[in-house]
DNA sequence: CACGCCCTCCGCCAAA
DNA sequence: TTTTTGGCGGAGGGCG
């Protein structure tokens, strides 16, 4: 599967820094049923076409297969489709939408064929939702981290032992595998994707476009923290160190600070952090506070220096900077476009 | 805006 | 022998 098609291909296409001679197209194939969760179709679809525009060049080519040339989506609405049989490799891109056909019942045999033979000749390998449940049918998943719908994930790990289900990030990428949670979940996995593609700059673009604009920073669980879950090879400390962190940001959270905390040493707090979360403490830590910081811009009227204060961002320059980077716009001009009304 | 310093991250390796 | 740990140092990047 996954692992046949790689060797060829000595660095994936995530590794930005080479500049070797960059592909002229992206080939994608987004993988549709009856029932499919219209949503998970279509924001991905979005998401890749807007990524054209705001590259300025038509870089992914994005059509949606299916068994059939029309399908019913759960909602009722009817889309239309490339059938798979006609589909061939080699592709960029293959991404399999969730919804009620993926998760109830019996996969349908010949769509999993599909799948198999796709993926093998794919880049790299995606789903929306329950879309894992089919990857996971596949064998693409196993002895891969991966993530899905909330709903389903102890369907998933129930099903399919080898796959190493984790139901609490947005997304996960393993070995050029991703997966990612509920349905709007896929348009913050596509825009990843866009990221690593076509840079941080065009994925800015279209998150603003489509003016979800980077509500999510991607390293919020799907649920509460408080949800606590435990299977066998889950890091407890991490857990706990990461529920303070998020009550804490004004505290000095760098990599010694942490380490001392749960008493291990720097480099394998570093270790085992990004194991747990799939982000280096740092990254985590930015996103934590800018998190914080635009709950608060939104919902108080408390000017930016007294903002930055409160999410750990001892100077209001680095506040800022951090703040645009990350969202795009001044905290200033965030909180015109998104925060409340003054009484 | 620029530049130097410092923190962070990661590969590597030796020790446990 | 294999696996995990922790220290080192360089590269990179952001802070001040």
């Amino acid at each position: 599967m996954i692992s046949a098609m790689t060797p060829t291909e000595p660095s994936g296409p995530r590794s930005a820094k080479t500049s070797a001679p960059r592909p002229a197209t992206h080939p994608i194939v987004v993988v549709a049923f009856d029932d499919v969760q219209l949503l998970d179709v279509a924001g991905p679809v979005e998401v890749f076409t807007g990524a054209n525009l705001a590259a300025r060049r038509p870089f992914y080519d994005v059509r949606v297969a299916a068994l059939s040339e029309t399908i019913r989506t759960s909602s009722g609405l009817a889309l239309g489709a490339t059938p798979l049989r006609r589909v061939r490799g080699p592709l960029g891109t293959l991404l399999v939408a969730g919804g009620p056909g993926a998760s109830a019942g019996e996969l349908d045999g010949e769509l999993l064929r599909h799948v198999r033979r796709l993926a093998g000749r794919a880049e790299r390998v995606a789903s929306v939702c329950s879309g894992a449940l089919v990857l996971a049918a596949c064998g693409v998943l196993d002895g891969r981290r991966a993530t899905t719908h909330w709903a389903v994930a102890d369907l998933l790990a129930a099903r399919h032992p080898a796959v190493r289900v984790d139901a609490d990030p947005i997304y996960i990428e393993d070995a050029g595998v991703w997966t990612s949670a509920g349905v709007t979940a896929g348009i913050d996995l596509s825009l990843a994707l866009v990221a690593s593609d076509l840079g941080a700059g065009v994925a800015n673009t279209v998150a603003r476009w489509l003016v979800l604009a980077a509500r999510r920073t991607g390293l919020q669980s799907q649920f509460s923290p408080h949800l606590v879950r435990s299977w066998p090879d889950h890091d407890r400390d991490l857990d706990e160190l990461v529920a303070w962190m998020r009550a804490h940001v004004r505290h000095d959270l760098s990599v010694p600070a942490l380490a001392r905390r749960v008493h291990l040493s720097e480099r394998q707090l570093a270790r085992r952090f990004k194991q747990a979360t799939g982000h280096t403490p740092a990254d985590f830590v930015e996103a934590l506070r800018l998190d914080a910081a635009r709950d608060l811009l939104e919902t108080t009227s408390l000017d930016v220096a007294s903002v930055a204060r409160r999410s750990g961002f001892p100077r209001r320059e680095t506040f800022h900077r951090a703040f645009a980077k990350r969202f795009g716009a001044t905290p200033a001009h965030h909180r015109v476009s998104f925060g409340a009304r003054p009484a």
